[in-house]
DNA sequence: TTCATTTGACCCCC
DNA sequence: GGGGGTCAAATGAA
């Protein structure tokens, strides 16, 4: 990330000029050439400055999450659900619990597909913005890829229970069936969490060279950002007043953020307080605080128990929900305070890609 | 030195 | 007994 970066500044303060300007001959050039230009002159200084600024990777659009048939219409794969009967905490995999299997079944599991992330011609399971430890790889009966097994980087240190299953699909192998059982209740220790940011941060800059590619090739992302970023609210005020989450249950009042919506200011106010969401996790449009996406939002850091429970509200709101294909992985922005949230012209320049 | 991955072995459930 | 899940030592990478 270059924020500081005087091209950066030049870039964007030529682009307010640009809008300025627009602003300035108002209507009366809608329409015409001058008009036209000036989107061009627009879209231009975006693109820079998206090239510059963004060092977060489009790969991950290729992480979009397949639609359920369950869910018709559902952008995001949750093959079945967290178990709502059983969040028991308590769940450990520690050794000497022999009789961990037993308690595993009855931990909140549900299923999610996300595609393959190519880097540097290897295909690799879709990243989620946790931290994840491998610790088995099993050769599974009947299938043609081995299963791995995952827990939390942080099981040891703060006891969370949070494990994964990841497998190739056998008959599409960009395709990876993930199963997550339990729920992440570590919040990254200062030193794990420079060292989670740190390998987050190589993974950044892997993709940065994906994502100009990709960029140019996939223009729509925007828009898609635009139609598709869903939230649930209710979930969320449900949370603020301690009710419980549930997935299937709640009538849902998805809000999909129209551009407007993204301005910072209407974009925070139209949350509680508490929740300051940052983009995203990669096998759904929810929100985490991986460092390669947005670490401030608004100057705030957040904690990985919001995450989690962010993540929970929206992963199971786009299960449910009929909005539009979202393949916007917003992982890939990487935010920042520079992000022209507040600029009314950026997302409606974008539309310049499309056309 | 620390942390992640690999992989063979072990354990439990069906 | 077979298969799935987990452990833990060995190894590698940063």
């Amino acid at each position: 990330m270059v924020l500081a970066s005087p091209v950066i500044k030049e870039l964007t303060e030529g682009m307010e000029k640009a809008i300025q300007l627009k602003a300035h001959m108002g209507q009366e050039v809608s329409g015409k050439i001058e008009g036209m230009m000036i989107e061009g002159i627009l879209s231009s200084f975006e693109n820079a400055l998206l090239i510059l600024k963004w060092g977060g990777s489009m790969e991950q659009s290729h992480q979009h999450v397949v639609p359920s048939t369950s869910m018709p219409g559902s952008p995001l794969s949750v093959i079945g659900s967290p178990k709502s009967e059983d969040l028991n905490p308590g769940f450990t995999t520690q050794p000497g619990s022999r009789d961990s299997s037993r308690k595993r079944k009855a931990t909140p599991t549900w299923t999610e597909q996300g595609q393959a992330r190519t880097e540097n011609g290897m295909e690799g399971p879709p990243e989620d913005g946790h931290s994840w430890r491998k610790y088995g790889q099993k050769d599974i009966l009947g299938a043609k890829y081995p299963r791995s097994y995952y827990r939390c980087t942080y099981r040891d240190v703060q006891g969370c229970c949070a494990i994964k299953q990841v497998q190739r699909n056998d008959e599409n192998p960009l395709v990876f069936d993930i199963t997550y059982k339990g729920k992440h209740t570590c919040t990254p220790t200062p030193r794990s969490k420079s060292a989670a940011l740190s390998s987050e941060k190589q993974e950044c800059n892997r993709r940065h060279n994906i994502a100009i590619t990709e960029y140019q090739q996939q223009p729509d992302v925007t828009l898609n950002f635009q139609t598709g970023l869903t939230i649930d609210i209710q979930n969320i005020e449900h949370q603020q007043l301690g009710l419980p989450l549930t997935p299937e249950g709640l009538g849902y009042e998805n809000h999909t953020l129209a551009p407007s919506a993204l301005d910072a200011d209407n974009f925070y106010s139209s949350f509680p307080p508490s929740f300051m969401p940052s983009p995203a996790t990669p096998e759904s449009n929810h929100f985490s605080t991986s460092p390669c996406k947005m670490s401030t939002f608004g100057g705030v850091q957040h904690g990985q128990q919001s995450e989690s429970d962010i993540t929970e509200i929206i992963s199971a709101t786009t299960s449910v929900t009929n909005s539009p294909i979202i393949d916007f992985p917003l992982e890939q922005w990487d935010f920042s305070l520079s992000f022209p949230f507040d600029n009314p012209t950026f997302f409606p320049s974008f539309y310049q890609f499309k056309e």
